[in-house]
DNA sequence: AGGCAAAATTGACATTCATCAATTTTTATG
DNA sequence: CATAAAAATTGATGAATGTCAATTTTGCCT
């Protein structure tokens, strides 16, 4: 079961040990820990970066808006994910917004610092480009969920993503996103969205509490999702 | 006008020459030309890379197939251009297909030359850093346009981007993509498509002869698009 | 605990788009 | 140049999904 998830993540934690404790010392050095409030920008589409980030606690989304105001909800972030890292590296300016899901809290390495030491150390070069170029299957992946698969599909897989972002070991597991950013995730609208919830739900393929979600039947969303 | 068209193409040309002298001169020893016909697979997803390509002469695309053999290309590569590199740097297999899709001509450098020289030779990884991280504003934006555009606007968009790589200095550009191809481009299947192109010939958009388009206003496409 | 704003849900409806089947046109081949 | 094979086009049809408008539920704040 759970075939094929990991298409869809981002092979992003544990950034720092990755590195040499010389590099990765620098780096706790000049950390800038701040909190986010839900909902709180941490930075706008089109801004210049003001270094990377590394999320310590909660969930942030990456997402751009189109002409409409309608959202697209690329990547969302967990505890030990970096992100924001891609503009530095070659000197241009966000193509996505970044904003906290929930409460949250990040840890940020200033622009001069990081960009300083990845010119400097081989390593830490070596790493940013293994990191950088591992994600673009999770892209393609995306690509072609989108420009292929039925919005239910799109949903069943979402949820199976979801709700492994929101697993906490020996609990089980809630998924608590709103309906607008789930419909922004999968990229559809909120109506069609709470229909293909209700569907799942009197299938018994899930139960919902409020807003909170929980999965009973993964295997039926892995069918639906065609990655069974 | 031709407003916003760039975020759709990736930045991939003149590699070698961003290269030291020095650099360049070991890649190209060790280079290896060769031709393939139209319709030819240049390498099969989930194989092991061979070494980095770099177009010469011809058109290529990357794609991949779904369950139900439904094709969904990913990106048409135009002379000039690298390919298949990303995943010689994360030690993966490749997440694509790559096809000709006419009479091309190639330049492989082999993967233990290119690995060794990344390696030793930190400017080449700087340009790859900078190659691959620059790559993700394009994901981003074609996954905006599929999670979100209907297929008219994704068939107007994909006509202003095709023109603009089947443009030759100083000729009326025609396109000459097959029905198949250009859905499969566009996320969408061939009846819709040629639906969508008859739309715009009825409305003097664009003329065909035979499978060859030839757009006659690019400010409608825009419009059409929503990049206008 | 009560009240209010925000979020979620439901219903009705129109539109978009994929599918299937048939026909015509184009291209490639001997 | 004739002819077969491949590609493109058209038509008919139904299912999927976005839109608009209303209603209900939830979560938050004092």
């Amino acid at each position: 079961m759970r075939a094929e998830l990991g298409k869809y993540f981002l092979n992003n934690k544990n950034f720092l040990e990755k590195l040499p404790e010389k590099i990765s010392a620098i780096m706790q050095a000049g950390i800038v820990r701040f909190r986010v409030k839900k909902g709180r920008v941490l930075f706008q589409e089109n801004s210049f970066p003001k270094g990377i980030y590394i999320l310590k606690k909660g969930k942030v989304k990456i997402y751009s808006v189109n002409r409409d105001g309608r959202e697209q909800i690329m990547y969302i972030y967990c505890p030990g994910d970096i992100f924001g890292y891609r503009p530095l590296l070659y000197e241009g300016t966000h193509p996505v917004s970044a904003a906290a899901l929930e409460e949250s809290t990040c840890d940020l390495i200033p622009r001069e610092i990081f960009i300083e030491l990845v010119e400097k150390s081989p390593e830490l070069m070596r790493v940013m480009l293994r990191l950088v170029s591992s994600e673009f299957p999770v892209w393609v992946n995306k690509i072609n969920v989108f420009a292929q698969q039925s919005v239910k599909s799109r949903v069943a897989l979402g949820l199976l993503i979801v709700e492994k972002k929101y697993k906490v070991k020996g609990q089980p597991t809630e998924i608590n996103l709103s309906r607008d950013d789930f419909a922004a995730y999968v990229g559809t609208v909120k109506e069609t969205l709470v229909r293909m919830l209700k569907e799942f739900k009197e299938k018994g393929i899930l139960e919902t509490q409020g807003r909170k979600i929980r999965i009973l039947k993964p295997g039926a969303l892995e069918k639906i999702a065609e990655i069974g």
